[in-house]
DNA sequence: TTGTTATTTTAGTATTTGCTAAATTAAGCA
DNA sequence: TGCTTAATTTAGCAAATACTAAAATAACAA
């Protein structure tokens, strides 16, 4: 689960956002962030050995794209939080449902 | 979002993990990882400031559980992500059930 | 070929991070 | 009042990170 270090950076989660909306090339997403190409490259190698994103030729451009392998990783490892949430919040509802209790531990 | 920054740290991540399954003590949680309370207190603080986990105070004990206002932000980027991403593979569905196309672009 | 465009790789550096050890704060107990 | 327990804060350091500038790769165009 490195894709949380991948995501720590801002400009790589401004990378993610974009292509959320299409595939990109290198240089388009270079032209949306103030750093250099060189940076954004660097970024881009985070997040494909994050598997957030996959890359393909064509001619001299890389035109990348999110990988689904990275985002359902992410979206498994948050569901698997929110249910185990969820679980808790119905047991604890049930405590608090009981006729009137004893309880109060420790 | 410098949640993902919180997350980005493995035993951070091990933390918001265990207190998922219930709230715990500082010194419970530092029995489960092998590094100093003093290490356990500075993660907690940069979950805490990230909104991922709150504490109340308990006598000398520092009870932390998690804190609904970042698992919601989290997952809602997330939400967010997956939802552009679905409508753009409904979108390429729908061009690639189009009668037989003019098309190939570029 | 030589030049141009698109991108990555390497080297070097300043900043940030995660850790330990030591000091500090604070509540409960003798 | 001290001691003990639980936790945090501070100082200092080694390792990791994000950047720029410069060099290297590679495809297309003249």
């Amino acid at each position: 689960m490195s894709i949380f270090a991948a995501l720590a950076d801002p400009t790589r989660r401004g990378i993610v956002e974009s292509l959320a909306r299409g595939a990109l090339s290198s240089g388009e997403i270079a032209d949306q962030f103030d750093i250099s190409a060189s940076a954004i490259s660097q970024h881009l190698k985070v997040l494909r050995e994050a598997q957030m994103v996959r890359v393909r030729a064509e001619a001299q451009r890389r035109i990348y794209e999110l990988d689904p392998q990275g985002v359902n990783e992410l979206a498994g490892w948050v569901d698997e939080l929110r249910s185990y949430w969820a679980t808790r919040f119905d047991a604890l509802e049930a405590e608090l449902r009981k006729p009137a209790g004893k309880s109060r531990k420790r």
